[in-house]
DNA sequence: TATAAAATCACCCATTTGGGTGAACGTTAA
DNA sequence: TTAACGTTCACCCAAATGGGTGATTTTATA
């Protein structure tokens, strides 16, 4: 496994010292130290880190609120902030960018490395969930009445837009066959159409 | 705002009562406080908390992921694991039980704190997100030609689910004119079916 | 105010989808 | 060896959807 590359945000030199002191005898590369927005803006552009450690008050007007926003914007790389204190109204502010984490100064190595750590599976985990894994176990686990497995091929087929006639050219039968599957599926989930169904099976996966 | 149900897991009683004493005195009410995986599940079936703190290490056979599994499984409740950080095969067997978060032994009141809240929020974004969370800014930052207020609105009704009448009367306009913003919406999508433009949004979601 | 963009509606036609019935064939388990 | 079930297919009909053209009204906005 390669290094986890790093961007560290943090306006005070000793704490970004320290941060790279933690980090730096492990799995980690830290890519660049940043100690303003405008350099932050720079380094992302430039090395595309794992992973960004965010410092919210960096002692200047735009903080690391700020940066986080850049990065969901252009970059999609996760972020965890770095607060000092637990200022209410900052955290609030921070809490609807969705961070990756949390450490709360003072922080000590166990800490970091485990913000880390989770942060990047926690990421990479909403990545995989966005894309598409229906089940058949998590399909059937909601309804009474269980589809066959034939039945699950061509409704999984309906959520990734396919239309009967392909559906029936990719699993070799007839679009006569691929209707009675539908037919039977939509009275074991209880719909009467392909977009009811997706939208159904949405609010169980 | 009424007070945030608690439910703690901890096989050790000086550690439960530590936590009790941090979270009594603010906004939060432990419902219970569970010392073994049994007392857990039943108490986790009597007062259906908010949210449950999870000591993995319970000095038993079953430990905290288990109840983690029941609590996913039945109740779909936020949990935080209460874990040192020092096992690194039992954190990796914790990471796939998508915890609301995690909190290292030692802690302070702080941490704890921090952690519910976060797991808090977190977790109801996430449950907020899987609804439907499609805003007209994430699909026009993915198409050259924009789509229209009405045409958006149009596809968020075909993203739920809805039928061409259903959409009619519940926009106020005849279904002819849901059929035009259709018609429209699929050239600027680049796509001939409503599942297939679900199947499309899904994938920038 | 002139003009463009957006929103509204109508009509036609072809295709797809949904609903219902019936039936053949193979596998599996009582 | 029945019976139940899953898979396959056919046919019919009604409803919904997709594709195209054209037109009017409303709403920005230059």
């Amino acid at each position: 496994m390669s290094a986890i590359r790093v961007l560290v945000v943090e306006d005070n030199p000793l704490i970004a010292a320290d941060i790279e002191q933690c980090l730096t005898n492990i799995n980690f590369h830290i890519v660049a130290t940043a100690f303003t927005v405008n350099e932050a803006i720079s380094e992302l552009a430039a090395h595309t880190p794992d992973i960004v450690l965010l410092d919210i008050n960096l002692g200047e007007e735009r903080d690391g609120i700020d940066i986080a926003k850049i990065i969901a914007e252009k970059y999609q790389i996760p972020f965890i902030y770095i607060t000092s204190y637990s200022d209410n109204a900052t955290i609030e502010r921070a809490k609807p960018t969705k961070p990756a984490g949390y450490i709360i100064k003072p922080f000590d190595e166990r800490d970091l490395l485990a913000a880390i750590e989770i942060g990047l599976y926690n990421f990479s985990q909403r990545a995989i969930m966005s894309k598409s894994n229906i089940t058949i176990e998590i399909v059937n686990k909601h309804i009474s009445d269980p589809l066959t497995f034939r039945e699950f091929e061509v409704l999984r087929a309906i959520y990734e837009g396919k239309t009967n006639q392909q559906m029936a050219k990719e699993l070799f039968i007839s679009i006569n066959t691929v209707k009675t599957h539908i037919a039977n599926l939509y009275q074991k989930l209880n719909v009467t159409s392909r977009t009811a169904a997706i939208a159904l099976i949405r609010t169980w996966l």
